[in-house]
DNA sequence: GTTCTAGAAC
DNA sequence: GTTCTAGAAC
């Protein structure tokens, strides 16, 4: 019904009004800085020590979703140096570690996304089997599945090599328009909901 | 990053 | 008529 949906966008809208009066802006609660509030909320974190947090996706693209943050202020890639290295290294064994304990059988995939949307450096530990309501778009799809999705492995290899990590942000951000095809067997697929049953079909255990 | 929805695609 | 996606959100 029309009328109820327009009437929930007013009320939607007035609340949005409210929390930002004319004329000011709050950057904290922008969305972009939302991987802060996550890091704090007790009901998402899986594990800290000295260095990072490991929190839960609090949209997971799969069954199985983690975002290990460091503790020091890393905004994104091109923020790295090489002193860097060793922390990198830190998270990645982390990341390795609570996907391990989480499940031993399914395949993980630990990278970083290219050109990443939410601010402050995170790496992901995703499940390949991409099994979730919260995967619903092409741009998600494509920003685990296509070289938007950096392993881990290659930065620490660049920032090794090359002194710093600084990907083509034009490049990267035209793999997200690629047209849909499946991770395992790479058949191009129409449509979101036909590539969601399409690898549920899929084997994702590590021996497999 | 998500939500919402107009209009394209079917 | 229903499903699906792309783009605005001040």
């Amino acid at each position: 019904m029309a009328e109820s949906k327009s009437v929930k966008r007013k009320f939607d809208d007035v609340a949005k009004a409210e929390s930002k009066p004319s004329g000011t802006k709050k950057f904290a609660g922008h969305w972009s800085q939302g991987l802060l509030a996550s890091m704090n909320d007790p009901d998402l974190i899986v594990e800290k020590d000295d260095k990072l947090t490991v929190i839960k996706d609090k949209y997971p693209k799969a069954k199985h979703h983690f975002l290990v943050m460091p503790k020091e202020t890393i905004p994104n890639l091109k923020s790295l140096k090489q002193e860097h290295l060793d922390l990198l290294k830190h998270m990645e064994k982390i990341a390795r570690d609570v996907a391990q304990r989480t499940d031993k059988k399914i395949k993980f995939r630990f990278g970083y996304h290219a050109v990443p949307s939410m601010s402050h450096l995170h790496l992901h530990a995703i499940s390949q089997d991409f099994d979730s309501p919260s995967l619903k778009t092409k741009k998600h799809w494509n920003s685990f599945t296509s070289p938007y999705f950096v392993d881990s492995s290659e930065v620490i290899k660049r920032l090794e090599k090359e002194h710093k990590v600084d990907f083509n942000q034009k490049e990267n951000t035209e793999y997200l328009s690629l047209d849909l095809k499946c991770h395992v067997c790479g058949r191009p697929m129409k449509n979101m909901p036909s590539l969601k049953s399409h690898i549920r079909t899929h084997s994702y255990t590590c021996d497999s």
